[in-house]
DNA sequence: AGCAATGCTTGTCCTATGTCAACGTTTTAG
DNA sequence: CTAAAACGTTGACATAGGACAAGCATTGCT
């Protein structure tokens, strides 16, 4: 895809400085998502409680990475997850109302959203193939293939509760290999 | 969405009438999927197998429903799933081309397919969310709630495929609600 | 720099759930 | 309609991995 620079300055005016303090929370459980962020330094997850109060996280995001609540971004309901910085971060947003201005009038823009959405789905069924029907083990061995970045850059608690097992479990499953 | 007849029937126009057999393989692993299918009468599935040997099923379609191996239709890698008539199916189909030529002249066509997007990435992201740190009758319950239909319409062994736990432990389960 | 808080590792114990097998029932295909 | 195959249920058993706790190491606020 090719955007003129004049284009380019266009859409990155929408796009407002935002800081982020490390374990800040961007968005509550109850929220509805407002904006689509952009990292340019730091790190931010998606995560919600279980009923036995254990983390889930089911995103993790880093430096060039887009990242929002997507569902309650999509359909205005509340988001049920947690958005949070994971270190003090410097990020760009572009409210709702822009990012859908943009997505309607720019063509480049539209197409954009819809790769957002189909890489989206794509890694969201890779997960759910990669994890289902594995133990611990697979699952530490699936991630080290399929999203290295996140064993190097988060804690042992935040990947295990990405993975779905005890952070105990990731400790001695590391320290087998 | 308005859609005028003329415009329907220019739509409907591109889906070709195709039978399956009850258990037919209408995508192998290593096969690129080049239609997408709607659901007349019958219902489809979607699975791969773990290292294993088990079935893991990622998605039930029936009447009414579109399907197909999506990740593959949108990148034309090999589908790394199977898509599978579970019972015989009297589907309608268009191919790769038709569907996209359709995304991208017809404004309407291009919205739906934005809301299939949608849709799918945020089941996938619920089932995920659903289903991480769940025992097996919380996952259960969630499926009575959330995929009732899953549970009258396929059998047990299916079934407990979708929700990675064993045809017994679901049995078991069952028998105490 | 220094202390407090958080995280990592590893031990012991325990439970949920998988495996396997046997048996009865239902389904299917010819 | 019937034989064969697939499925569902249930019991006995084995085990991966969770819970919890203690001690050590690391991190990060001020």
């Amino acid at each position: 895809m090719e955007i003129d620079s004049q284009t380019l300055d266009a859409v990155c005016s929408y796009f407002k400085p935002f800081k982020a303090k490390r374990n800040e929370i961007l968005l509550n459980y109850n929220q509805v998502s407002r904006h689509y962020y952009f990292i340019n330094k730091g790190s931010i997850r998606l995560f919600t409680n279980t009923q036995e109060g254990h983390e889930i996280s089911r995103y993790f995001a880093f430096e060039g990475n887009f990242v929002t609540a997507l569902p309650s971004f999509i359909d205005q309901q509340p988001a049920e997850e947690f958005m949070q910085a994971i270190e003090s971060s410097e990020l760009l947003r572009i409210s709702r109302e822009d990012f859908y201005h943009l997505v309607d009038t720019m063509p480049g823009f539209t197409k954009i959203y819809t790769e957002i959405l189909e890489l989206g789905f794509i890694v969201a069924q890779k997960r759910i193939y990669g994890f289902q029907g594995s133990d611990a083990m697979q699952k530490v061995r699936w991630i080290i293939q399929n999203q290295p970045k996140i064993l190097v850059r988060v804690s042992n608690k935040l990947a295990a509760s990405y993975l779905g097992i005890s952070p105990s479990t990731l400790s001695r499953i590391k320290a087998k290999l």
